[in-house]
DNA sequence: TATTTACTGGACTACATAGTCCATTTTGAC
DNA sequence: GTCAAAATGGACTATGTAGTCCAGTAAATA
């Protein structure tokens, strides 16, 4: 009966929006940066907020890290790359590679996973698990799709289609992935990363092209 | 002039070499498993010594977790594959891949990464750039160089040894790297590593064997 | 045996931080 | 204007932990 809205005079001084949101990108920031231990006074300032009001809105720092993290989902989401279903593979493979190199050398999606990483176990066990499964594995799947779609059609031969888009990303993300995580940051020219991607999608026709 | 040992007469009981040995696994395995905040009682619980004897030995907190690094960087170094020189690259290619799968599904090398990233970037950063130089980045130049002598002596036609070198670590991690810094563990059956490394290396060969 | 050093265990200090409380101010709805 | 809820800021509690201190005990040499 969520009738939370159904309050109907509405009465008071309506609570700002904006400050959620501003408490959830300086947690996620400062998470990603220093740690889950850095103190909720130090994301109090830097969201431009009072402490108390981060406790009004969440019950307890577990709580807003579990806030964070489901943004976090939200962004890998919306930045899986999707092939276009009808595209030949040449070219499906090709978006989705340059596509996949540029999103992880972001800047934003290597701190995501430094966020889920900095997480101690036992606040970060089951929410790591979610994000996984939202995230990561959603994009391996979307993919794995593509690849038995087109083994269908007759453009590529597929034996293992899960195999074959986990190996795929993984040579997309080589060393990209590992140095960021470990907060060595790099700068990785666009020439680099077209090279890298054209590279890939070469190999992985060569192995998979139909002839 | 490093004359500690040459204390001559060497009165009183000396060191137990056990003990440093025992605090720095302890430390490892906590500091892996809980992150950095763990405390230093609870290491000292762990390798059954007394927090002085820690103190003793280190003098703060950065120092252990330093000395941890070091300790972690030596295993990685150690468990690097090296190619046989003069094998042909089926044999050779083949053998990196099998044993480096086993590798990073063993257990103890998730461990080491998910250690890397446990630390405030306060500590860490200066360690994580010597670990990854010591470690992963001689692991990908050893790797490199068996691709270049291979690309001379004509048995495999390599355009960009370290990118392809890169790749073919990254497809060999497929997601089993990510997974395990998230704390996902699973079980991955041999049959499933081999079948991997094989679908890898027949995958590099197909783009890059002399035809 | 005497001496010197390693190690223990427990008490202790200093400090940082999660979370609470409250008096005051702001902001919008009525 | 009035009222109720949102937000502030600062004081406050409780707790946990890095690091110290010390008195006692174990283990080796001389």
């Amino acid at each position: 009966m969520t009738a939370t809205a159904a309050r109907c005079p509405m009465r008071g001084r309506p609570p700002d929006p904006s400050k959620r949101a501003a408490i959830v990108a300086a947690a996620g920031a400062l998470f990603s940066r220093q740690g889950y231990g850095i103190s909720m006074e130090a994301i109090a300032g830097e969201a431009n907020v009072s402490k108390q009001t981060i406790y009004n809105l969440f019950s307890t720092k577990e709580h807003l890290f579990g806030a964070v993290v489901a943004s976090c989902s939200e962004t890998i989401i919306e930045a899986i790359p999707t092939p276009a279903e009808h595209a030949p593979p040449t070219e499906g493979l090709s978006r989705i590679a340059h596509e996949y190199v540029r999103f992880m050398t972001s800047g934003k999606i290597p701190l995501v996973y430094r966020l889920m990483i900095s997480a101690p176990s036992e606040v970060g066990a089951v929410l790591t698990a979610q994000f996984y499964d939202n995230g990561p594995r959603r994009a391996l799947a979307q993919v794995a799709d593509y690849l038995r779609d087109q083994d269908r059609l007759g453009n590529l031969k597929i034996a293992n289609p899960d195999l074959s888009a986990e190996c795929f990303f993984g040579m997309l993300n080589g060393q990209i992935l590992i140095r960021n995580m470990l907060g060595l940051q790099d700068h990785w020219s666009e020439a680099h990363l077209d090279e890298k991607a054209d590279y890939c999608v070469a190999m992985f026709l060569s192995e998979h092209a139909q002839k």
